[in-house]
DNA sequence: GTGAAAGCGCTAACAA
DNA sequence: TTGTTAGCGCTTTCAC
């Protein structure tokens, strides 16, 4: 009963078609059926060297015959590490947080991860939980965009967790960082409006308290204004949140309340754009002949809308891969190539909404 | 040296912050803290009962003062299932791929999972991996967007493997699957587009090999002319894929070729729609009072393009959840009170684009 | 209510 | 080149 089953399962498997998804074939009932050890099977299965070919193809015939596959978590186990990290992301219907998914997987996948999703719904307690690395020690790492973390919670950081945050960088030097260059693109949004005769530029989505995002954004856009010799009217820095809804609402609210118009709006991102855009049209203002819109992220719809709209595109590709190269750096506790803080590329898409 | 130190790492921590992510701390060394047995420390993290509450309190008290947090791969070992679910799908940038990810996360959330995402790319060898189970055993079972299967690929599943399958329905009554509603919501579009006049409708999208959703879009489509005794002119038709640019050009050629032109045109879905609309709009064409546009899957962006485009709406969260439970079903061996096959509802929702 | 101990499947140190 | 074996951290059966 103990000696030659290995296994609590293996009576009724037939049966039990759907239970017990786990616990199948092992190592050492492959090391019996092809009449070696089990350290022999397991020298098979991780391609060490030293095997003679024709044992390593008795224990790979017998691995085929009887469906082996290797088990995750005995593996994990033993090496303590799993080969899992963490996307962490306040929510997938941001177009950002679930374009940043794509790329994440592909690079992880290429160093040997596989990614598993968290949704934090911007909720501060499970951000500071990925911090603290208070959850099942399921991941070696995380990777995350907080929205929610103060700049003091870095102290709260567990030392032997590894994270790396992407988007804003609340706890500026305190944990490794993957930047998009809020600051620098918005200078080249105006340095374009401006260059291209626009006088009067308003900027959507600014709010008192702001993300370091928004403040980012804010700080590129006075300073473009500053440099071109532009006037900052307060009247068009004008409060509003970032969804379509929210640039849609603000236009028509500040057209109605009959306050100047802009010839040329920066948004805070592309969804507030469109929005924005929208009002426009409904209102019979002609863009970009009487007023240039511009967003930024450059998602997918900012390329189709109508008129097609000009975008800040920051280097998705770069953010995913610098910051899992960063992740994996920190769990493998290789001295850092890179710096800790890394921010990535943009490309100013110019396109009809600003021509 | 063995007895009083049940770990290897507990030498050099502090200097080895980033190293051995997982590893830290141990029920045993909890139990040792709090002077009980390992016995009595899982019962406190598994809220056993009976546990004297003066034990409890010193247990947690361990717990905290340690940072005690429970190993995954070892319970995995133990319970033979990770708590680990698979979201296996073609891409993220496919819009309805990236929706399905966030309810499918918090639906699994709710019974204790995990969502891991595994990107395919609709590569054929990847997708029959997860059907033959021939990966880790990482996960407790999948739930696929499968591209590329063979009607006769259900044969290789691999019995004790949990999996279910969404939106295309290639493996017919071989594996539990849930479905969107392609036939019935086509023909939900003929009939609002007859029922507002339309008399000359152009399915755009159409492949001559086709997936099952186009198949079955076509099918709807023509069903409803019929049903409206409206001819189908074989010129309405049109071949294109369905991307953006697809949907673009294939209009741009058909109005080039001089060809007859629809009064009304259904995409195989808003992407198509969307770029069938910019052509529409470049070329002077006016939505929707010469012709109408209507989409498939109500992406944002169809709520905001304009016109506001006209398009089903498949009920995403219950394809979500209805997978899950599917998935959850099979994996606890529980009877399915589910039927192997589900078809989620939809709405049409009918904006500017039709009307 | 609590303790002792077996063993899940795997890797790697030590032997041979 | 291969065999033997000691655990990785946890749950759980069997005692007490």
């Amino acid at each position: 009963m103990s000696s030659g089953c290995s296994r609590q399962y293996d009576e009724g498997r037939d049966s039990d078609v759907y239970g017990a998804a786990l616990m199948a074939v092992s190592m050492h009932d492959v090391a019996r059926a092809a009449g070696v050890s089990q350290r022999t099977v397991s020298n098979v299965v991780n391609n060490y060297e030293y095997v003679r070919p024709e044992t390593r193809q008795r224990v790979l015939d017998a691995m085929a015959a009887l469906g082996y596959v290797p088990n995750a978590a005995a593996r994990s186990l033993r090496a303590a590490r799993t080969g899992l990290i963490a996307l962490v992301v306040p929510d997938f219907r941001a177009r950002l947080f679930a374009d940043l998914a794509g790329p994440v997987v592909r690079e992880a996948e290429a160093l040997g991860y596989t990614v598993l999703i968290e949704l934090t719904e911007g909720d501060r307690a499970r951000e500071l939980k990925v911090l603290t690395g208070d959850r099942n020690q399921l991941t070696d790492g995380a990777i995350m965009v907080a929205l929610s973390l103060r700049p003091d919670d870095g102290q709260r950081r567990r030392a032997d967790y590894p994270v790396v945050l992407v988007g804003d960088e609340v706890l500026e030097g305190q944990i490794p960082h993957v930047g998009i260059p809020n600051r620098e693109a918005s200078l080249a949004v105006v340095r374009h409006l401006a260059g291209t005769g626009r006088r009067r530029l308003m900027l959507l989505g600014y709010a008192p308290d702001q993300s370091q995002t928004g403040r980012a954004r804010l700080q590129g856009f006075l300073e473009g204004l500053e440099e071109a010799g532009l006037t900052a009217y307060e009247e068009l820095l004008v409060e509003a949140g970032w969804a379509r809804e929210d640039g849609r609402r603000a236009i028509e609210e500040h057209m109605d309340a009959g306050r100047p118009m802009p010839d040329a709006i920066f948004a805070m991102n592309d969804s507030c754009a469109l929005g924005a855009l929208r009002a426009l049209y409904d209102r019979g203002v002609r863009v970009p002949q009487e007023v240039a819109v511009v967003g930024f992220d450059d998602a997918e719809e900012a390329r189709y809308s109508t008129p097609s709209l000009t975008s800040v595109s920051p280097n998705v590709e770069a953010l995913a891969g610098n910051a899992v190269a960063m992740l994996h750096e920190q769990i493998t506790g290789k001295p850092s190539g890179h710096e800790p803080r890394i921010v990535v590329d943009f490309q100013l898409k110019v396109r009809e909404s600003s021509q």
